[in-house]
DNA sequence: TATAATGTTTGAAC
DNA sequence: AGTTCAAACATTAT
C-alpha cells in the first residue's frame, strides 16, 4: 500500500472531511480512541509514508507498513483498526500502525525531508547523504530521514533511470550524478503519483519486476541488496557501479 | 499451498 | 553505551 505518493493520494481523497467533526471513532488500535470522538479535523497532512490526521492539540499518525489499507465510505470484511465517522461519510483503516502525536505536529516533522512536500530541500538531502559515504545507495534511498516517502519501487526506478548500480557506495558517486539522483527521486515520485492516480503505475515500470533491460536487452538482475536486503532490479551493463 | 511482497520497530547480541 | 541484526507483525496475490 505505501510509498509517499500513495499517501498523497489518500490525502486528496479525504479532503471532504477537512474541518468536519468526528461523530464516532472505533477500532482495535491500541490508542485512546475515545479521545478522537467529537473532535474536528483541522487538517490532513502527510510526511513521507506517514498519514496525519491533525486535531486541536494532537495528531493521529497512520503508517500502513507493508500491508495496510484503507476504505473511504465503505468497509472491508476484516476487523477495522481505526474508523472515523463524520456526518458526510467515513474513513476506515486496516492493518496499519496507529500512534498519537502530542502537541503541534510541526514539532514532530522536518517537512523538507519529504520528497512530496512543497518545501522538499534537495541540498539538505545531499548534506545528509554526504554524512553516510560508506552506505550503499540502495539503502540510502530507503532512509526515511534522507528521502522520506521513497520506497522500494521508487528506489529501483530511480536507480535505473539515472544509471546507477544499487550497490554503489554513496561516497563514491560523483557529485553531479548524486544531484541527478536526488532530483530524480522527486521527479519520479510525482510521476508515480499521477500514474497511480490513473491506475497505470505498473505499466511505466522500467526495471522493477522486469526481466530484460529496455536499453540493452540484457537480463535485469534481481538481487536482495544492502543492509536492508530489499529486492533490487538492475542492469549490470547500463547501471554503473561505484564501488 | 507455500512464498514473497510497495515496511518499520524492537530488543537481543555484540 | 553504541551499533547491528534478525525476529516480529500482518495480508494477499501468485
Amino acid at each position: 500500500m505505501p510509498e509517499g505518493p500513495t499517501v498523497v493520494l489518500l490525502k486528496e481523497e479525504v479532503q471532504q472531511f477537512t474541518g468536519k467533526r468526528v461523530i464516532a471513532a472505533e477500532g482495535n488500535a491500541k490508542v485512546d480512541i475515545e479521545r478522537i470522538r467529537g473532535q474536528e479535523v483541522i487538517a490532513f497532512k502527510s510526511w513521507g509514508k506517514h498519514f496525519l490526521v491533525c486535531f486541536e492539540g494532537f495528531t493521529v499518525r497512520i503508517h500502513f507498513l507493508m500491508f495496510g489499507t484503507y476504505r473511504i465510505n465503505e468497509r472491508k470484511e476484516s476487523p477495522v483498526r481505526l474508523s472515523l465517522t463524520f456526518k458526510n461519510g467515513e474513513i476506515n483503516f486496516y492493518t496499519c500502525s496507529v500512534k498519537m502525536l502530542e502537541g503541534d505536529v510541526n514539532t514532530h516533522y522536518d517537512w523538507s525531508g519529504d520528497v512530496m512536500n512543497d518545501t522538499w530541500d534537495p541540498e539538505k538531502a545531499e548534506t545528509r547523504l554526504n554524512k553516510v559515504p560508506e552506505k550503499l545507495i540502495c539503502d540510502a534511498l530507503l532512509e526515511q530521514d534522507i528521502f522520506s516517502g521513497v520506497g522500494n519501487i521508487i528506489k529501483n526506478e530511480v536507480l535505473y533511470r539515472v544509471c546507477v548500480h544499487p550497490e554503489s557506495k554513496v561516497g563514491k558517486i560523483p557529485e553531479a550524478k548524486l544531484k541527478m539522483l536526488i532530483e530524480e527521486a522527486r521527479q519520479y515520485s510525482f510521476r508515480f503519483l499521477e500514474w497511480k492516480r490513473n491506475f497505470e503505475l505498473k505499466k511505466h515500470w522500467l526495471a522493477h519486476t522486469k526481466t530484460l533491460c529496455l536499453r540493452c536487452n540484457l537480463p535485469i538482475i534481481r538481487k536482495h541488496t544492502g543492509v536492508k536486503k530489499r529486492r533490487s532490479f538492475f542492469c549490470e551493463n547500463c547501471q554503473l557501479l561505484y564501488p
